[in-house]
RNA sequence: GCCAGUGUAGCUCAGUUGGCCAGAGCAGCUGAUUUGUAAUCAGCUGGUCGGGGGUUCGAAUCCCUCCACUGGCUCCA
């Protein structure tokens, strides 16, 4: 007998040997209907594997992230299998659940073999057809040598790397109805659960994701145990769409491009213009306030200097190429350091002129694979909030955690809650390559920014491979509304470019120093960050960052005087308004100006121009009520000062 | 850059077994209407069907090529 611990605390005897899903059925039939896998001591088993020995049990539904893994891990094999049946001859990579998000893929060598979106209808019916069939997902443990055989028969090269890497004892098949695969599970118990299926599109994957080798094709698809949750998937990314920074964009005005201008070069509309000029003015008083300095500087420079910062080696392929001039070759800047390093070089500097810090919304330009370009997000023209703070080692920490404060303040103003601090590490096997050999000093900056965001009680993830090549940093990710991950807001710790450009400081006993950098861009590029904005707020931007703060909606034109004076008071007061006098009815205006997403409307007929007053509407809430012209105005004042979000 | 898909008016979209001057709604313009919290009515304007080349008596529709965009891969603020 096995004593099962179940997770309300209670505790039951059963025969050795017995399945989660035998255990299921003895409470109820629904509830093993449901069952998908089962966490056994804290793994994820197959519901139909046998326990041996006392065990904790959870049995895992779809409501469980661990159930919907099994599901649509099961998924990639019911595809796989209906690939396999379709075009004989196929050689399979990896199938696994979609990391972040939902449903599968398989990466598959089709061979010869051009898939088309017809396939993936044919696909699709032969998965349903293979479901209906319920056929078990059964797993086998299998020795390395059988394993092997298994596959040299098969000619299935990319299985056989796979198994190289695995030990014997340790490997196990599963087979639902034709389909064998290498795989560690778990599987729901059949395929009967998977009752809606859609194969959403076809894309090329480098194998072991390396560009140099082949492409394979990878076919992504999503399953769900009801048609209902799947039409309310599908309708979800309808959804989200509306809320698409790149629709948005178009809609209210922010930004075009343009085929003659070029790919990824962003042309801010004057509605865009007026969101950036707000994130400026926010910067740049932020800024003053930290004891930032700021500085402009030009958008391009010689390759010399690009040479010194050592971006030539590492960061070229980025960078368009160079043109020449008078025999130099000049290159459009793709990062502003370089040219605030040379600002603090120009005089000589004493630690009392430390810590320095150089501020500057800087044009960048880098020259991202055409393949990469995403709306506002991926761009190949920049505007960082960027600044460069040179300090003393003493300094470091400080300043180091006044710049996370400076984002946790911006976060707040803007309501950003959902982002992920992912403190970014070397990897010590690409010194000298992908980072400066320098290892003592890797070591020692990474732990001093560890420590600052331990003791900032900051929440945050390691991720090794990720730093700069001159040092480790902190970058806030955040995903787009279609799924995206991006990285808005960075702040990073050099400790080598002090050195290439010989910065140097005199230090109280009159020797000389290297400065440490930071290099810090909490809000991120105007592209980014203004992308970021319009799908945060889904189009609402709140009242001070508004193109149009206030639209004036006389009746009839018989209110069109006295509107105007509203209007007049208005802009008075610096709020972006305008009047809407066509000869339209109110409810056409209102409906028109709703559209546009204005966040007040003042609207004004015989009882306004009696009264002195202004019945003011708010986007998206509806009717406030009549109030005196300077009281609205002061509450708008007010409201636009202190940055209300939302 | 690679794999796949898409490209018709300012916007959203019809039109593909190749065939009369390429259509609709919205927007815009003109006129009428003078209006109370999400669409007043009528008329009109507007398109090298992404660019180029080819097949054909005839191409938005078929083929080639280039460009851009979209979904991924690789890469990144």
């Amino acid at each position: 007998m096995v004593k099962i611990t179940f997770p309300d605390g209670a505790v039951r005897e059963y025969a050795e040997g017995i399945t989660a899903m035998e255990i299921a059925k003895s409470i109820s039939e629904g509830l093993a209907k449901k069952v998908l896998a089962a966490s056994v001591n804290g793994n994820i088993w197959d519901a139909t594997r046998p326990i041996s020995q006392d065990s904790s049990l959870k049995l895992l539904t779809w409501n469980e992230a661990d159930g919907k893994y099994a599901f649509w891990h099961s998924s990639a094999h019911l595809m796989a299998e209906a690939v396999e049946a379709t075009f004989p001859g196929v050689k399979f990579w990896v199938g696994p659940p979609v990391e972040k998000g939902y449903g599968f893929y398989y990466d598959i060598d089709l061979g010869d073999h051009k898939l088309t979106e017809e396939d993936l209808t044919k696909l699709e019916k032969k998965m349903s057809e293979l479901a209906r069939q319920n056929n078990p997902y059964i797993r086998k443990e299998i020795s390395k040598a059988d394993a092997l055989k298994y596959f040299t028969e098969k000619g299935d090269e990319y299985k056989l790397d796979l198994l190289q890497n695995l030990e014997d004892g340790n490997i196990t098949f599963y087979t639902q109805g034709g389909f064998t695969d290498l795989c560690r599970g778990p599987h729901v118990p059949g395929t009967g659960v998977i009752k809606a299926i859609k194969l959403t599109s076809i894309a090329g994957a480098y194998w072991k994701g390396d560009e140099k080798n082949k492409q394979l094709t990878r076919i992504y698809g999503v399953t769900f145990p009801t048609q209902k949750e799947l039409d309310e998937y599908l309708q979800m990314l309808e959804e989200a769409k509306k809320r698409d920074h790149r629709k948005l964009g178009k809609e209210l005005g922010i930004y075009t491009m343009d085929d003659d201008v070029g790919q990824g070069l962003i042309m801010w509309l004057p509605n865009g213009t007026v969101v950036i000029e707000e994130l400026e003015k926010l910067a740049k008083e932020t800024e003053l306030k930290a004891g930032y300095k700021r500085v402009v500087t030009p958008h391009i420079a010689k390759e010399s200097m690009y040479l010194t910062s050592g971006h030539l080696p590492y960061y070229a392929d980025s960078m368009y190429p160079p043109m020449e001039v008078d025999g130099e070759k000049y290159y459009l800047k793709a990062m502003n350091c370089p040219h605030h390093h040379k600002i603090f070089a120009a005089e000589p500097k004493s630690y009392r002129d430390l810590p320095y810090r150089l501020a500057e919304y800087g044009t960048v330009y880098r020259y991202e694979q055409s393949g990469e370009l995403f709306g506002l997000m991926r761009v190949r023209c920049l505007h960082m909030n960027d600044a460069h703070i040179y300090c003393t080692r003493e300094q470091f920490a400080d300043e180091f955690r006044a710049v996370n404060e400076m984002y946790q303040k911006y976060f707040a103003i803007f309501g950003i809650e959902k982002y992920v601090m992912r403190l970014s590490l070397h990897s010590p096997d690409k010194l000298g390559k992908k980072y400066v050999n320098e290892p003592e000093l890797w070591k020692e900056t990474e732990e001093m920014v560890r420590r600052v965001l331990i003791e900032s009680k900051i929440p945050y993830v390691e991720v090794q491979d990720e730093a700069a090549f001159y040092g480790p940093k902190i970058d806030v990710q955040i995903f787009s509304v279609i799924g995206r991950e991006f990285t808005l807001a960075t702040n990073q710790v050099d400790f080598s470019q002090g050195a290439s450009f010989k910065l140097q400081y005199t230090t109280p006993d009159n020797r000389t120093e290297t400065p440490l950098i930071i290099h810090r861009a909490p809000l991120g590029t105007h592209e980014r960050f203004i992308g970021f904005l319009l799908e945060h707020y889904a189009g609402n931007l709140p009242l001070w960052l508004s193109p149009l703060q206030v639209k004036v909606l006389p009746i009839s034109d018989k209110f069109i005087d006295y509107a105007r004076m509203v209007l007049d008071t208005l802009k008075n007061a610096d709020i972006r308004a305008e009047i809407d006098d066509r000869p339209e009815k109110i409810g056409r205006k209102i409906r028109d100006t709703e559209m546009a997403k204005v966040p007040y409307m003042l609207i004004i007929g015989e009882k306004e121009v009696n009264e002195q007053k202004v019945s003011v509407r708010r986007h998206r809430k509806g009717d406030l009520g009549a109030l005196d012209v300077q009281v609205f105005v002061n509450q708008a004042v007010a409201e636009i000062r202190e940055r209300v979000s939302g």
